[in-house]
DNA sequence: AAAAACACCTAAAACGTTTTCGTACAATTG
DNA sequence: CAATTGTACGAAAACGTTTTAGGTGTTTTT
């Protein structure tokens, strides 16, 4: 077993000391062309690479990211994480992930162990938990650490940082606006729970293109499923009890199930009743007929994120100046909807 | 801005020494109660954390798990990623992922970066890139240098590690088995090329149970698509040139875009061609009718993984003996296939 | 009362770097 | 030839821990 070699092993074997080796390789003027030679041959034959820990020690610079997202087996997530990973990994850091499993708990726990040294900033989203509970201690104890943080998707008002998401609402909206375009007048949205942020922003737009049409607001064409859980029962009496011509759902997995029912119930999509769902991801692309989506750039806002954090990690910046990135959502128009 | 706090402040502040700091926050016998005690209440106090770098160093352990895959978009490789992440968590162990993007150039990259120092251990899954390189220079200086390594899903014979991945080979006998059961006689495979080791141990299976129950094997029935890209052209001329009645698809992808084409022909599924589908993933599930699919039960092959690697890792048994576990794949039936 | 034991604490090395400062010697200057 | 400058290197501190090996001063033992 070959140990790693460190800089004692070179400068001892080549009867110099420490400081000489570490310069010389570094190429630094101050030491001897050929003492520079044979360390650098020396170096480069027993394949010497300069130990991470070490290095972060002693720069108190880790160039590791901080990822913690609420779940990994998740498209939107998956695509904004590539993003990070692409930016970081372009700028030498690598990525240390924690799944919160929209949970507090795990959250704070998470945060706080890789607090301690192991990264040099956080890119995250919010856990379901951590909304609900309304609880944002552990961000503020981090960031007032002096330790950089970038919010992404699931942000909150009231935390001093970085943000970078998508403008759900108008998301929203864009897809009400164009069920009527297309002559909808009962418009469904089923969605979460209130408490998660990206769910009410878009039950706003949701609302407002309503009521910027004339069109009156019905409670009862709001269907609130109560978890990620697919409540086969609570959609069927929906599409049952209430007649609707277009359906907006604040994810995949709701609009497909829905589209299966209707189809089984004899509909035809987009004729009898259009669907547009948020994210686009893999289902919606596979589905028959293809899910018209509203994209959210999931890639581009990992880049985004990163390139803020990193930005303010290499040049640490004492002024307290946050930068909030909305990026504008896209509809990607499939046959769920009349073209 | 609140710096972290040291032993060194804490020593300094209290006008102890810092190894007394050290002892007394660890509840060490040799030091006396009372001083203990202000110890303790003192970095209570303060939020007294210790670095991990600087135990990292310490150590020379991270407490850092490298995993690497070619892609993180992907259901089955984020499925097997949360098995690791919940197991390392639970032991303590954070993750840190890179993406090969299916590059050999990236896959050394990165596992060279994290092996100065940064992890403990590697869980990895090859990149085709890899495969088709044939090349596994990299993981063998990793594991000559002591780096525990454990493969998943995508391994390689010749390297000398431990691995975890499920029976292709059975997965796709059974599949055609079935396929055969149900009195289909022209049995379709749609692959990928063959450097992938996985596809390569599906085509076995599929053989095998052909010539097991006296079925001429048919070249003309294998499909093999040049990429992940899906060429619509191929599929298309597939299906018009071959007369099927059933069709074992490496992937989900694959699946679906191939009942999606035969069923806008007109034909029936499944009475008329029957499918199943490699990964039971969000496709599988949503697909109308469902896929029926060969689960790989990721998750279960993540937290081995990390079990076999953390054994390795925390009793570091000089004795090179290898693990190689295989897990047994199940069929989830769906309405692709007649029950 | 000297020796031994004990309780409590500190100095210092170690992990592997980087970097500042110092110094020995040679070469240049006035 | 003394003073200065320059070249090439080394010692040591620093990053924040843990840990070993002392080292006090007090108390117990004989």
């Amino acid at each position: 077993m070959k140990r790693k070699i460190t800089l004692k092993h070179i400068a001892r074997e080549l009867g110099v000391s420490i400081s000489t080796v570490s310069k010389a390789l570094k190429n630094s003027e101050e030491i001897g062309s050929d003492t520079k030679e044979k360390v650098q041959a020396f170096a480069k034959l027993y394949n010497y690479k300069p130990n991470n820990i070490a290095i972060s020690l002693k720069n108190k610079r880790t160039k590791n990211i901080g990822v913690i997202i609420p779940d990994i087996v998740h498209h939107f997530f998956t695509t904004v994480f590539r993003g990070i990973e692409k930016y970081a990994n372009a700028k030498g850091y690598n990525v240390i992930v924690c799944v919160s499993d929209e949970s507090f708990d795990k959250e704070v726990i998470n945060m706080e162990l890789l607090a301690n040294g192991s990264i040099d900033g956080f890119i995250m989203a919010l856990s379901s938990g951590t909304q609900l509970k309304n609880d944002y201690n552990h961000l503020k104890e981090v960031t007032e650490q002096g330790i950089p943080l970038v919010l992404f998707d699931r942000v909150a008002e009231d935390i001093k940082c970085d943000k970078v998401y998508i403008n759900d609402r108008k998301g929203a909206y864009n897809a009400v606006t164009k069920f009527i375009n297309d002559g909808r007048k009962r418009i469904a949205l089923i969605t979460t729970d209130d408490y998660i942020s990206v769910s009410r922003e878009r039950a706003v737009g949701y609302t407002q293109a309503l009521s910027d049409n004339g069109i009156v607001f019905n409670e009862n064409l709001i269907l609130k499923l109560p978890s990620m859980e697919i409540d086969e029962k609570m959609i069927e009496d929906f599409f049952k009890r209430e007649k609707v011509d277009a359906v907006l759902s604040v994810n995949e997995i709701f609009a497909i199930h829905s589209m299966r029912l209707v189809q089984s119930k004899g509909l035809e999509i987009p004729e009898d009743i259009s669907f547009i769902g948020f994210t686009d991801g893999l289902l919606s692309k596979y589905a028959s007929p293809g899910l018209t989506a509203i994209a959210q750039h999931g890639e581009q806002m990992g880049e985004i994120a990163a390139e803020i954090l990193i930005e303010k990690v290499e040049n640490d910046m004492e002024e307290e100046t946050f930068v909030t990135k909305i990026l504008e959502p896209t509809i990607i128009e499939r046959g769920s909807t009349v073209n």
